[in-house]
RNA sequence: GCGCCUGUAGCUCAGCUGGAAGAGCAACGCCCUUCUAAGGCGUGUGUCAGGGGUUCGAAUCCCUUCAGGCGUACCA
């Protein structure tokens, strides 16, 4: 994906050739002993004995032939036979220039269409700071695979149809059983206003869950209540409408701070029309059957190392839960989408069920064979324990509180700063915590740190920041028109090369990025560059350089970055702010 | 019980398609009359959980033990 280093790779490739030895795998990699060389290969300790050398000596053949090569400045040996590749400063150049060209070619698919579902906020719950990951890690994939030329769609998924509905309904009654919502008998225009506010509704559930483990009764009312509301209860829905509204309010100023909107805004109640006609087909032809009351289909295969169970379509009270609802749907997205492919962004602990939910949909044949269905798990935010938050019985932060913690932290480091306001402090704050979220590993769990979170120096998203904005204002003060077309220069100054050694990397880690669907290497990307940037800035005086071309280099230089930074930073969703 | 995941510096974590152990924080020291010091530079730290195996070479692959987490049909 780099030009420069496969160039390297085959002119190795062809040294080897003349030497009579068959190697196919070569690769040329980053160097990790700066000094040494900017690149290396590595693979002449395994080929070298096999065909009559030394490591050593074929290393230094190697290096003999390499070093005449137009791009390469040295090449050496070192330790037991690493060849250390040194490119002239001019190859360099050449090859961040050709970065709008490898980029085009990371993206070869056309006409490719992605369903993303991410985010999955709950009716009547707060999103708690775990909540933070499914949005920022979805809208992170979703902003990349459009980025490399897909088609996206993504869809938020509100839970807004499980059981806990019928737990909210039951716990609004405990609270005011007088409401007409649940008279029977009541004839008139059910109120237009929300009996009770999210904050009320933050209190009712949590209270409800317990109840329902601690009163079997309860339990059993609210189980009654949930499939009444599925099947059209007119004061149920009426209720469920209002305070489902209401309850979105906070859900949706969060993704607002955090830069992430949806295509469409729909739950699982979305489906409900589809699930009594789905149910029907599926019993007819004979997918899924009745079991213990319920109904199912059998998803398991003879070869898993495990007893997948079945998957339930209905409950036997003849409800519906969440694997009714996504299979629905899917049935739902397939006729209004056909996607080739979907993706979920969800926690860990979720990939049973969706190894399940494929099957079943596959076995259902409402998707066409080529369709692929992929559950991005993500690690779960644990508490100081090492253990999983648990949202039901409430007490964990919740997301707006840490925005809070941040944004207060922010004004403070603000407070003799009067060029910035209030929407800065807002940007600010937001890319501190996408970035501290989104810089660790998708797939491991980590222990939620509120330090962490809200730290504004070191590898941090205000860093990042802090260095676009720095880039930009030296251009600005350079009161120079054009700076984006001035040309690179071959300068002997080592930071400036440093830092055209990170830039020419720009396409292979949205490559790498997306393969992995890892976001965590961009933000990575980011602060190496970010590092070899300020370091550059440290060292070299920009604006009062008198020669006048390496000031133009200089400043294309800084342009780069910005560009380079800027780009990334809106794959995570992260804004940049006019000064800070 | 079975399956999946995790175990790397004092703390939080990268690295895991094998190649010469990393970052941030914390600690100490240096650098603002000069383009944004939310910055730069320097210093120290490791039986990569333990034990085997494969390999010229293993944090990385295989086996095994230990510790923790999650999941294991009517919650999501």
């Amino acid at each position: 994906m780099i030009d420069l280093i496969n160039s390297v790779e085959n002119k190795i490739k062809s040294i080897l050739n003349e030497l009579n030895i068959q190697e196919d795998n070569v690769k040329v990699v980053e160097s990790n002993k700066a000094g040494l060389g900017q690149y290396q290969y590595n693979g002449v300790m395994a080929i070298a004995g096999k065909n009559g050398y030394k490591p050593q000596e074929l290393a230094q053949k190697i290096c003999d032939l390499l070093i005449k090569d137009d791009n390469i400045l040295d090449a050496n040996v070192a330790g037991v036979g690493f060849v250390n590749i040194t490119f002239k400063t001019s190859a360099l150049i050449n090859q961040v220039n050709k970065y709008e060209v490898e980029k085009d070619k990371i993206c070869v698919v056309k006409n490719h269409k992605i369903f993303i579902d991410y985010g999955g906020p709950n009716v009547a719950k707060a999103l708690h700071v775990g909540h933070l990951r499914s949005a920022d890690i979805g809208e992170g994939l979703k902003r990349l695979a459009r980025k490399l030329g897909y088609e996206v769609i993504s869809d938020v998924h509100f839970g807004d149809w499980g059981r806990q509905m019928g737990m909210v309904i039951a716990g609004i009654e405990e609270r005011m059983p007088n409401l007409p919502f649940f008279d029977e008998n009541f004839k008139g225009e059910y109120p237009t206003q929300s009996p009770v506010t999210y904050k009320d509704l933050e209190e009712i559930y949590p209270l409800a869950n317990i109840k329902c483990k601690e009163d079997e009764a309860f339990l059993e009312k609210c189980r009654k209540y949930t499939y009444e509301l599925q099947n059209g209860n007119a004061g149920f829905v009426a209720l469920w409408k209002l305070f489902v509204a209401e309850s979105m309010k906070p859900v949706l100023k969060t993704y607002d701070f955090l830069n992430v909107s949806f295509d469409l805004y729909e739950g699982e109640s979305t489906c409900n029309d589809l699930i009594a006609p789905m149910v029907k087909d599926l019993l007819d032809r004979k997918v899924a059957y009745e079991s213990q009351g319920a109904v199912v289909i059998d998803v398991a295969n003879l070869d898993d190392k495990v007893e997948v169970p079945p998957f339930l379509v209905l409950k036997s009270d003849g409800a519906a839960m969440y694997s009714t609802t996504d299979l629905a749907t899917i049935v739902n997205r397939q006729k209004r989408f056909s996607p080739q492919e979907y993706w979920y962004v969800a926690d860990n602990r979720q990939s049973l069920h969706f190894t399940q939910l494929f099957r079943a949909t596959k076995k259902a044949n409402y998707v066409d064979e080529n369709t692929t269905f992929t559950h991005f798990a993500f690690g779960t935010m644990n508490g100081k324990d090492g253990k999983p938050f648990k949202t039901r019985d409430g007490g964990v932060m919740s997301a707006l509180t840490l925005i809070d913690n941040v944004k207060t932290e922010i004004r403070n480091k603000m407070a003799d700063n009067n060029e910035v306001n209030d929407e800065i402090c807002d940007i600010i704050s937001s890319a501190t915590l996408k970035f501290a979220d989104l810089s660790n590993n998708r797939e491991t769990d980590f222990i939620f740190d509120i330090d962490k979170f809200c730290a504004l120096e070191g590898k941090t998203g205000p860093y990042i920041l802090y260095t676009t904005v720095r880039a930009n204002s030296v251009i600005k003060k350079a009161q120079m028109s054009d700076i984006e077309n001035f040309e690179l220069l071959d300068i002997d100054n080592k930071s400036y090369i440093d830092v055209l050694l990170n830039l020419i990397k720009a396409p292979v880690v949205l490559q790498r990025a997306f393969e992995q669907k890892a976001l965590n290497v961009i933000c990575d990307y980011l602060f190496v560059l970010s590092n070899s940037f300020n370091n550059f800035y440290s060292q070299t005086k920009i604006l009062t350089e008198s020669d006048e071309s390496k000031k133009k280099s200089y400043l294309k230089l800084c342009s780069l970055v910005s560009k380079v930074n800027e780009e990334f930073l809106d794959i995570l969703a992260i804004k940049v702010p006019e000064r800070m």
